[in-house]
DNA sequence: TCCTATACGTA
DNA sequence: CGTACGTATAGGAG
């Protein structure tokens, strides 16, 4: 029987804080301080918005809530209209500069995430910001809290009691010193009580109150304390001595009015009641959108972060588990059974990349397995249970869960759900799907990680690591439960059950079987390409007469633009450019031989990092195991990492010399690559319908000689390569979105002669022009794009009032049913293969995947058959209304397999 | 130690 | 002012 290690596992209920603290901000002041810590020119959004105050305002805002953990929380805003001081004197606050323009709009922002967030931001006709601290400071302490007022004004001085602290920022927007009583006297020499007789004294310039000349806040604060207050000064104002008495005496209409002016409201009425201030969890899809608009991605991820580590201390709000430990084979295989076939969530605890905790959950129970502690009996259950093919189980990365377990001797089958899957299609333009986030995301709650140290693991810690690990188990149960509805509305149930869930093994298997490379080549590589960077960097020094970081643009920028005074290239934020691009035109323009060593600085030392980077990756096995994120690209593409095995430089000779170290594994024969040709521009002919297009397929043509006899008006033959190659850059360049300024560009012509070439492209391919804007038409409407297969991609930005969003997501929406309908027909094929290879017990393998290319390791005696099984399932993995052309390649490297 | 900007490799 | 990616380095902020 399964042993009850804690009954019903408890919701914690949170403490009852009875300390209640009242956070209360001056929003303006706090504003302009950001404004001016942080560079407005470093933070803008793509349309031009700065933002720097509201990142600033933002970030104070978030540390202030993490260091002082108020319970509730309000910001206080000035308005613009007049208020009780201007109109009872209207240099009140004059002769202050205008407000920055980059600072214009900011003040709305910030009390748009102030609504996101949930913290209500105050205005009051007529009042400033300060009467509202005041005001609030005054009722927080009545209704018993500890109130923190943060402001950049010294005004708020004055509100300092026992219970009432002011943050008063000094220089930056961080390192507040809270300014208590005795820190206003030390400061002042005088109690925050006087500290308004002693600026009404003083005056402030800020508000432009003059005071008394020649009176400073010594001379005020030793007058303070001498007569007691204000009050006492000037019933002795005559016998006050000195020149500064007779100032006193002249300017004393000064004072009065200043004390008056700065005597801040307590008793406003306000629009909104302490209890409304309670902070609370921020509206998360507004703060999604907000801080996408305004391109805040740290931010985002530190608000969560906080307020998801608030609500761990709080309550989660889940279902009570009962919580079983099955360390026999009776209670596991118990635990197994009594979900009668219900699929079984399982979540690997990891320390040090190894899986040392197993938490298994269904219905309301969950187990957990220590890897380490396993007998054998026990052991062998739940082998049996994690390779049963039906058996099904549920993970939130399973890729990765596979590797985890195989290494300790489990494989894995019955991958029933992923809902690392689920949550990507449902939301793919999302670049990560950690389980934390989804389900905070989806299930609105936040589910308890373990960060476990390196070096920390012993006997306790694995303990601690099951509460959290169950949780997770849990999570990821109702995540699938949940998500599969979603899935359902979104039309990608059948995708995820019928291609991205098949594909998880085989991906799996592909990485395992990683691909072998002859690291002795690789080590010959790198040093011969660091010779040519040594020659390169000692020439470009020659060039110029003195050292120069060569992988600075920083530096390079001063070299060229400043030192040698080259012309000035294209304008980037930092200065100008020193691409690739610019320093050929620079070249051509001035042949100066520095560029000729910097471009092959450049050339050599982007060869030796990759060459660096694949010997760092070679394990002991001789092999690069790459890791294919299938969870990342919108379009539906893998992605690879880890190396990164899908850049491998192909288009240079030096560069293919790196291709060449991909060999052919011990016991296999061969590599074969067979990739399709011209994939892309094949399903833009399906999706189009375009008959010449077609026809040029059908007839095996050359594509873009045909399509250029068609647009030059000549015969194919009469195809010059030069036009060839302005038609295919044009052909390709469709498919991205390309203007006409972006291929007169590309191909060095003018805009007029581009705009005509591609005229005459429509004018013979005119279903093109029809698919391509049916496409953006249909997406605005929808919501999103669709491939062959019908995965999905949400363009809501199609509907953006931003040109420059609405712009990008239009080219987006031109290429994501192209880039991933091939996406998927690459995947579609790599099924296939996947089964012919196991249906027919081949020992050969696929080991890489390049968007349209598969690269295979063959064995003896397979190479017919397995060529003809990769040839046939690539060529028929979908039927469309032109051929897929695939070419298969062979040799005993990945260079030599090219054809 | 983190993040951003720049540059550059692939399809 | 052409899509989709991953990775390296420099340099600033912390």
């Amino acid at each position: 029987m399964a042993t009850r290690l804690s009954g019903v596992s408890e919701t914690t209920k949170p403490t009852p804080s009875s300390d209640k603290r009242l956070l209360i901000i001056d929003g303006h002041s706090m504003a302009f301080r950001a404004f001016y810590a942080l560079p407005a020119e470093n933070f803008a959004t793509s349309t031009g918005q700065h933002t720097n105050a509201v990142h600033g305002f933002v970030s104070m805002l978030l540390t202030m809530i993490r260091q002082q953990k108020p319970t509730h929380v309000a910001v206080a805003f000035d308005l613009d209209t007049p208020t009780f001081r201007s109109l009872e004197y209207t240099e009140y606050k004059g002769g202050r500069n205008k407000t920055p323009e980059e600072f214009y709009g900011q003040i709305d922002l910030i009390q748009e995430v102030m609504k996101a967030m949930n913290i209500p931001a105050i205005t009051l006709e007529s009042f400033e910001a300060d009467d509202i601290l005041a005001t609030l400071a005054t009722k927080g302490e009545e209704a018993g809290f500890d109130v923190l007022v943060v402001s950049g004004d010294r005004d708020a001085f004055q509100l300092i009691t026992e219970k009432t602290l002011v943050l008063y920022p000094k220089k930056g927007i961080s390192d507040i010193p809270p300014m208590d009583a005795a820190a206003v006297e030390a400061k002042y020499f005088v109690r925050p009580e006087r500290y308004s007789d002693l600026a009404a004294l003083v005056g402030e310039t800020a508000d432009n109150l003059p005071g008394v000349p020649g009176v400073g806040p010594k001379t005020a604060a030793k007058w303070i304390n001498l007569y007691g207050d204000l009050a006492g000064i000037l019933e002795n104002i005559d016998a006050i001595k000195g020149k500064v008495g007779e100032s006193l005496r002249e300017h004393v209409d000064n004072v009065t009015r200043n004390r008056r002016l700065n005597q801040l409201k307590h008793d406003l009425e306000l629009p909104v009641t302490l209890e409304e201030m309670e902070l609370e969890a921020p509206n998360r899809e507004e703060i999604e959108n907000l801080f996408e608009a305004l391109e805040f991605n740290t931010l985002r991820k530190r608000l969560f972060d906080l307020f998801a580590a608030q609500e761990e201390e709080a309550a989660p709000e889940v279902a009570a588990f009962t919580r079983v430990i099955t360390d026999n084979a009776e209670g596991l295989q118990s635990f197994i059974d009594a979900g009668k076939g219900a699929p079984i969530a399982v979540q690997p605890a990891v320390v040090d990349g190894e899986a040392v905790g197993l938490a298994l959950f269904q219905g309301a129970q969950a187990a957990w397995l220590e890897l380490a502690e396993l007998d054998e009996a026990t052991e062998s259950v739940l082998a049996g249970f994690l390779a049963d093919e039906n058996a099904p189980k549920i993970f939130h990365d399973a890729k990765a869960a596979m590797h985890l377990l195989i290494e300790r001797g489990l494989p894995v089958a019955g991958i029933k759900d992923d809902t690392l899957i689920s949550a990507y299609l449902i939301q793919p333009d999302r670049r990560s799907h950690d389980l934390v986030d989804v389900v905070q995301y989806h299930l609105k709650y936040a589910v308890p990680v373990h960060e476990a140290k390196k070096g920390e693991l012993d006997l306790g810690l694995t303990s601690d690591l099951a509460e959290p690990t169950l949780a997770q188990a849990q999570a990821i149960h109702d995540l699938s439960a949940f998500l599969a509805t979603k899935l359902a509305e979104k039309h990608a149930d059948e995708l995820a059950a019928q291609m991205e869930l098949p594909l998880i093994p085989v991906l799996f298997e592909m990485e395992r079987a990683g691909v072998a490379v002859d690291v002795d080549r690789l080590n010959e590589l790198r040093a011969h390409f660091t010779t040519q960077v040594d020659q390169a960097t000692n020439d470009a020094f020659a060039a110029i007469g003195h050292e120069v970081n060569l992988s600075s643009p920083k530096q390079l920028q001063v070299v060229l633009f400043e030192e040698l005074d080259l012309p000035r290239t294209k304008k980037i934020k930092t200065g100008f450019t020193t691409d690739a691009e610019s320093l050929q035109d620079l070249l051509v323009k001035t042949g100066h031989p520095f560029l000729v060593a910097l471009m092959a600085y450049r050339d050599a030392i982007k060869l030796r990092q990759t060459v660096d980077g694949l010997l760092k990756a070679t394990h002991s096995d001789g092999r690069i195991h790459t890791t294919y994120a299938q969870t990342v690209a919108a379009t539906g593409r893998l992605s690879s990492l880890n190396p990164n095995l899908q850049n491998i430089p192909v288009r240079s000779e030096e560069g293919r010399r790196i291709r060449d170290v991909f060999m052919v594994g011990e016991g296999y024969e061969t590599l074969l690559t067979v990739d399709y040709s011209q994939i892309e521009m094949r399903i833009m002919a399906h999706l189009s319908e375009d008959e010449g297009l077609i026809e040029a397929y059908q007839n095996g043509e050359d594509l873009h000689r045909y399509v250029g006899s068609r647009v030059f008006n000549v015969a194919p033959e009469e195809v010059t390569s030069e036009m060839r190659s302005k038609v295919k850059a044009m052909s390709y360049g469709l498919a991205y979105g390309l203007s006409s300024f972006g291929l007169s560009k590309q191909l060095k012509i003018g805009v007029d002669e581009a705009r005509k070439l591609m005229k005459d492209y429509f004018d013979r391919f005119g279903a093109v022009r029809t698919y391509l804007r049916s496409v953006v038409d249909q997406a605005r409407k929808d919501g999103y794009t669709e491939t062959i297969f019908g995965r999905r991609r949400y363009l809501p930005e199609l509907n953006s009032s931003d040109r420059r969003l609405r712009d990008i997501a239009e080219r987006a929406a031109l290429n994501a049913p192209i880039q991933g309908s091939a996406a998927d027909l690459v995947k579609v094929a790599m099924l296939k293969i996947a089964e012919g290879l196991a249906a027919g017990q081949y020992k050969s393998r696929m080991l890489l995947q390049v968007h349209d290319e598969l690269i295979l390791e063959v064995a003896a005696g397979e190479l017919e058959k397995v060529q003809e099984l990769v040839t046939r399932e690539m060529g028929h993995a979908a039927d469309l209304l032109v051929p897929l052309d695939v070419q298969p390649g062979i040799g005993r490297t990945w260079h030599e397999a090219a054809h």
